[in-house]
DNA sequence: AGTAAAATATGATATTTGTCATACAATTTG
DNA sequence: CAAATTGTATGACAAATATCATATTTTACT
């Protein structure tokens, strides 16, 4: 079982106020495993009994609407951690995880999680300042969704992509989003999300090359927004 | 000054965690004040020096977006609190505040807040699970705005106004929004919202008398949904 | 490699929603 | 109380977006 003290990610989230420990009684309970491109952290609707510290790879917060299309409300990357909502609450969770490109996770137990809540003040801090910084953006994304175009949107979210993601070395973006993905993002169909995405490739504001999506004119796309 | 130990509102919020000493250090640092309808609380971008505690009334949270409209984000009722998220997340906020109906709000220090989450838990611990349930109601108020149409958000959003806010003896709803304030909340334009609202009208499943809304037929719009 | 399945692309069309114009009603102000 | 301002209502039209149909390309699978 690997150290938790160790963990390259362990600066990343709330974590990063725990002693050693802290860290040691952390590294003794968890799980850590893998899940792959396409495959379920957990469902919406489930009941959690931790949170998923995840230690490599992205995954997609979705909730699945009425008529059928998933809406996904974040990407979760390295170091940041999956469920803390729901464990707060005591609920059943809103939300479902599923992994965008494989991942690596380590499961930590409810308790142990609660009871760094009632000993370390810093560590419950940190958690609320996560959980702020979700509320903030998801308050963000509303009026996006609410008052822009589908155009403006996905701009914005293919500027975000770059910024939140790198890029590779021929400038393509890292990270790999099917269209219907990208489309769950900024909240329209399909069909509307590709036919936008010829005409930003057509105006050179980006190129397509397969999966792969260059930003090619990024002062034009900021322009839109 | 007003006990906070004998304020009726105390129960409603994280501060119902706190003991005889605690409220007694909030009554003693605490500023009440009035804020007649339409007046501001604060303003997007303000730094705020503390939280405030809504004893009456009711204001909206909104968030002024490019094209000019204001898009409500939440309403804030009595007993909840204002400011947390600034607070917590130490920046300015990122919302404006302003009064639906006349308010009395207290105004509660920033340092005494800090202090309760230093040396109370379980008040940290409250305030967590209130942010994460705003956290919750913002992912589901961005499925909707992506996924559903105007008119279902219309529908949805009267039925919410009703179980969130009642009704008078006649049976209108007792919360009163503007049309442009209800356009707000579900992200349309004013003149969308005033049409589908005489649409409903004439489908018999509300009533307007005025600014008065009377939900008629909650079955039907139920079932939009 | 060859086939099936899935993802991407594009056209045609329908629907939804926004915008602009204008009228009317209600409310505020002097 | 009258005038002015603001809010509500409605029509006509334009623009944005969804839906359905159908190719084409890419990927997955023996």
């Amino acid at each position: 079982m690997g150290k938790c003290e160790q963990c390259i990610v362990r600066e990343f989230s709330a974590i990063k106020a725990l002693n050693k420990d802290e860290l040691l009684k952390i590294a003794d309970c968890k799980t850590s495993y893998t899940v792959k491109k396409g495959e379920t952290v957990f469902d919406e609707g489930d009941a959690l009994n931790g949170i998923y510290c995840v230690k490599d790879g992205i995954c997609k917060l979705s909730k699945l609407s009425d008529n059928g299309k998933d809406q996904i409300v974040k990407l979760v990357k390295k170091g940041e951690l999956l469920g803390q909502r729901s464990l707060i609450s005591e609920e059943s969770t809103n939300l479902s995880a599923v992994a965008v490109e494989d991942m690596q996770v380590c499961f930590i137990p409810k308790q142990e999680i609660l009871q760094f809540f009632n000993e370390n003040n810093q560590f419950s801090l940190n958690m609320m300042k996560s959980v702020c910084g979700d509320l903030k953006d998801a308050d963000d994304n509303m009026v996006n969704l609410a008052q822009k175009t589908v155009k403006q949107r996905l701009a914005e979210t293919l500027l975000k992509l770059e910024s939140d993601f790198g890029i590779h070395e021929d400038g393509s973006l890292k990270i790999q989003l099917s269209r219907e993905e990208i489309a769950g993002m900024i909240g329209t169909a399909t069909e509307s999300c590709i036919r936008l995405l010829s005409e930003f490739n057509k105006e050179g504001w980006i190129s397509l090359q397969g999966k792969k999506i260059t930003l090619s004119n990024k002062r034009e796309l900021q322009r839109l927004i």
